[in-house]
DNA sequence: TTGTAAGCGTTATCAT
DNA sequence: ATGATAACGCTTACAA
């Protein structure tokens, strides 16, 4: 059993198995076609009998593209194990596939500190031709600044006006409002706002919890807003003081599938019951939401969908095509957690 | 607003602005010691000022190596969402920070259909210098094929015998055999075995749930043995029979958190409770387990440690060294899942 | 201690 | 419709 395989067949052989020169069989493969077709068939033919395939580093030092996409996902602090939400994982895979059914690698790059310099950063050292960043997080500027920089750079995130890059994300505000509708609708009345609203989607889905209230006339308790981190653990000690307290509160919208599984379990220790004291809503629709006790209402986001939009518009800049900022539509997913019954 | 900016500086350009040829800017970057220590000085701080960084695809067509580490994550059975497994994301976290500690790139391929041949595929297309595959699944033949082709790859699963290739993964038997002893301790003696035995590393948990019975003179029921799927949803499909049939029940061991979370929803459905009328025990001690309703008692793998393993097993069977498969010690982390009060 | 020059495997620009 | 040939930006013998 020995390890060594022969050296990889270059184009170079191809060309004398073939009986043509280089250029041919770099044209036939490329489907090129002032290449006869039946050259090209014969050529394409031989190089998948033979097992050849193009070597992409020399490909991509003389057409100067990588056919690679960056993929960031920012992560400040490591115990903050954010890329554990199963948001991260679900986008993910979608982007995977999405990028392979066009012939695109994907880069993967978790980023751990403060130092905003990353963005782009693949791109500028030549590793990708795009970067897509997930969750725009506390980079803001860092992602503007890339894009001002020229480098085709697209952001899952909340749509923010002059931002100066593109984003693809949900309507946050509308799914902020759905959730917090549906709990004021079956007469509850004091609701808390769980997440961190320094982030822009955070911000946004707090927006429309506000407006659900003020268009029925009603108003929030300051109080029931907590700035609560995505990370389970982190998540459990920004929501003890809440439940601890003496406030009152008939209902939870959460930022986060996650955030909303640690409230009700912090809400179960001190006794309080899901739905019946308390009605819960999360965010995402993450695989685990339908299978937690209760089941968790929640507001579904078009992750594929927004995989795919991203992929998509992220090689149209990195092709030198302008490209606008999407919002995808958000659903309300009934289930237990807010059931009266 | 002009997105177009300068073209990138090349070495060329470097030993230009440092009057000094390009080899020389070649080994004062790589530290290269025949080059004097203040000329090595002097041209990585020129070249850190003017932000100049080495192209990584000329010098990958030079040297021969990608820097680049290829993860691949089979996805057959369950066509559905394996990768939104909390597991997954774990790891694959960790293998970032591993692999960027490194200085290499990570390359994220999913792996859809049941077409073998893509393991190593990476390597041998020169994309990257070796294959991590996280959970053989039923690639088992693949990977060793791979292997034996002379590809460096790793995978994380369960270490079989004449396997002929490199694993590194938890000691599953332990697993399996320290979830059942908890439940057995307790006096529960109609266990079941959630998880699909098909996959070698579940196959060995099962084993140590065998063997935890046989040590204490006891059996199980095979009738309470489930090749449950992963994906909850399916999962759920899978469980519902066993919960609605006669048999009965008192302990359930998973093969996963998420099976567990699955396992209590459909008990509490059929107004079961845990821990009182049934103990259950996950694996995997991901971060929701913690924060389930109840808090999930579980296995806890070492995965930080197993992805360092990972990555510094693949670059050295890359470098052409010898390596040997490891397996991690786990750990049974008890929670309010199997607490009898 | 540094410089010269060849070559890694492609693609693109000319020719023919 | 195909072929020669020159880059792409780097590393590494070999020379000096």
């Amino acid at each position: 059993m020995n390890g060594t395989s022969d050296p990889p067949l270059t184009m170079k052989d191809m060309a004398a198995l073939a009986g043509v020169s280089e250029s041919t069989v770099s044209r036939a493969l490329a489907d090129h076609p002032t290449i006869a077709a039946k050259t090209r068939a014969r050529i394409q033919a031989l190089s998948a009998e033979h097992g050849y395939t193009i070597n992409p580093v020399a490909r991509s030092l003389r057409s100067r593209q990588t056919r690679t996409l960056a993929v960031v996902i920012p992560l400040f602090h490591d115990k903050a194990q954010h890329l554990s939400d199963p948001f991260f994982s679900l986008i993910l895979g979608h982007l995977a596939d999405a990028a392979a059914s066009r012939g695109y690698d994907m880069l993967l790059s978790k980023v751990v500190d403060l130092d905003y310099a990353w963005v782009g950063k693949a791109v500028e050292t030549r590793r990708a031709d795009a970067v897509i960043v997930i969750g725009q997080s506390l980079a803001h500027e860092a992602i503007a600044a890339a894009a001002h920089r020229g480098t085709p750079v697209v952001a899952w995130g909340a749509k923010v006006d002059a931002a100066g890059y593109t984003t693809v994300g949900s309507d946050n505000r509308m799914g902020g409002d759905l959730a917090a509708s549906q709990l004021l609708d079956s007469g509850r009345r004091r609701l808390a706002f769980l997440g961190d609203r320094r982030l822009p989607e955070i911000a946004q889905r707090f927006e429309g919890f506000v407006e659900a209230h003020r268009r029925r006339g009603l108003t929030y308790d300051p109080a029931l807003v907590v700035d609560a981190r995505f990370e389970p653990e982190e998540a459990r000690r920004d929501l003890l003081p809440l439940v601890r307290g003496a406030v009152q509160l008939d209902g939870v919208v959460a930022a986060s599938d996650l955030i909303a599984i640690s409230m009700i379990q912090v809400l179960n220790e001190a006794g309080r019951r899901t739905p019946r004291d308390v009605g819960i809503v999360g965010f995402d629709d993450t695989p685990v939401a339908a299978h937690t006790n209760p089941p968790l209402t929640t507001i579904r986001q078009d992750i594929r969908r927004g995989a795919e939009l991203l992929v998509e518009l992220a090689l149209k800049l990195a092709a030198g095509d302008e490209v606008g900022s999407v919002e995808l539509p958000v659903e309300l997913i009934v289930r237990g957690s807010t059931s009266s019954d």
